[in-house]
Formats: structure tokens, sequence, C-alpha cells
DNA sequence: GTGTTCCGTTACGCTTGCGAAATAACCCGA
DNA sequence: TCGGGTTATTTCGCAAGCGTAACGGAACAC
């Protein structure tokens, strides 16, 4: 069962979270850039444009353009399938996964607040 | 101390609460949107346009175009200080409750769902 | 009362992102 | 091999958001 005061932890971290992507003035995402992010290095590849686009219910020129900004960024890279050479495979680099851990660092941090074990 | 599966934890509710809020067609809010609606009802009263944007490290035209969509939505409200009239106070709405509520249900299934606490 | 400072908004030109539709490259079955 | 289906991208016109700078109104010092 669910309570309030797990539920407010759980808005604690999401602000936090939310503000710290905010404050970065460098590699400002939007939501859907890093929703992107998170989806590519928190499970199992292959990712593609296609699944990308129906897990996050939007358009696939959305993705395209979103892997553009992100590859730009080298916070992530397209990758051609061998097998199917229609499709992509969205793949991790080095500089997104320390990106994305500064930012579970901070997560973490606000949590570990909220839960009042400073 | 930290380890990495509580780090692993944040950044999933992460990626959850983000999915749902690129998700949802309706009210599309961006990562600047989200954050002030985040503060505004996180946070104690009172918030005005300066403070967020010092607190976001944005511009203070920025809050007022995030406040002019977010008051459209109803999500929230400006509502003049009668203390210092050049200020003005952003405040809380129903709807906005009701809002923020359902990504705090979004976000407590996936990590109740993460801690295998089904 | 007057000049100064502070607060929020507006005006401006610009960049980015959007969806729909068209396009290009590819796979595969008949 | 050829034609229909699939995948990602490009093109198009358009809407939303951005920062800088200018503005109007309110507070305040003197």
């Amino acid at each position: 069962m669910q309570n309030k005061s797990t539920s407010q932890a759980a808005l604690a971290m999401f602000k936090q979270a939310l503000s710290e992507l905010v404050q970065r003035q460098g590699p400002d995402l939007s939501s859907r850039q890093m929703a992107i992010m998170l989806i590519v290095y928190l499970e199992e590849p292959p990712h593609t444009v296609r699944g990308l686009a129906a897990q996050l219910k939007i358009s696939k020129p959305a993705v395209t353009r979103a892997l553009d900004t992100l590859g730009k960024m080298d916070l992530l890279k397209r990758k051609p399938d061998e097998a199917d050479r229609r499709s992509i495979n969205v793949v991790r680099t080095v500089k997104g996964s320390v990106y994305l851990s500064e930012i579970a660092d901070v997560i973490e941090q606000a949590a570990w607040n909220n839960l009042g074990q400073s």
C-alpha cells in the first residue's frame, strides 16, 4: 500500500531531478530528449526509432530530430543494424553515461535528504 | 552511503515520470514548466517570478511565459501581492493538485515495481 | 516631490521543435 | 524481378519558447 509520505518523496525526487536538468545551461535537454536518453540507458537494447516513438507515443520524425540533437551532443549514437539495414540501433556513449550518472547523483542526494538520512 | 542499486532505482523513477509526462497529449509541459509546477506545489509559499527565475537559473521573461501557459491550462494562478503591488504570488489550483497527484501515482507505481514489491 | 531602484511584462528577432506528407533505402514474398 | 510493405529521414509551413532590451508601474530614500 502507498501512503502520502512516499508520494511526497517521489515528487520531491522528480522536482530535484527536473530542477537540475533545467539549471544546466550547457546540454539543455527537453523532456522528450531526456526521456529517450533514460530509455536507451536503462532498458535493454536494441532501441530503434520506431520502438522509441511507440513507447513515448510521439511521431517518428520527432525521434529522428531528438537523435540528431543528442547525437550532436555525443550523448548517444546511431549504429546501423547490419541484419536489417532499414533499421538503426541507438546505442550508448561514454559521455552519455557520465551525464546520466551525474543526474542520478543529484536525485539520490535529494532522496537522501528527504528521508532525513543526512 | 549510496550504492548502485539505489542509483538505478532513482533513474528508473525519473524515467517513468518523464515518460508519463511525454506521453500525455493534452497538457504537454516542457521541463521548465514542470519544474515550476513542482516548486510551487512542493515548496512553501510565497513564490514570485523573480524567485522562480533565480532558483531555476532562467530569465524572468521565461518564467512569465511559463506562467502564461500554465495559467491558461489552469494548473496554477497569479495572485497580486497586496503588500507590495510590484510583486505577484504564484498560487496553486485544484486542477494543478490533481494533475500532480496523477504524476505522483505513476512514479510511485514505478518505484514499487522496481523494488520488487508488486 | 523627485530621482532611483525594484518587479513583472512586453517587444523584438531568432532558434528549435512540431506533425503531416513526401521521399529514399531496404526487405521479402510471389 | 518486381511490387507492396516497412524503416528512417527529409521537407514544408507553422507554433512555441528563448534572451536581450526596453517599458510601465510601484516602492523607497532623501
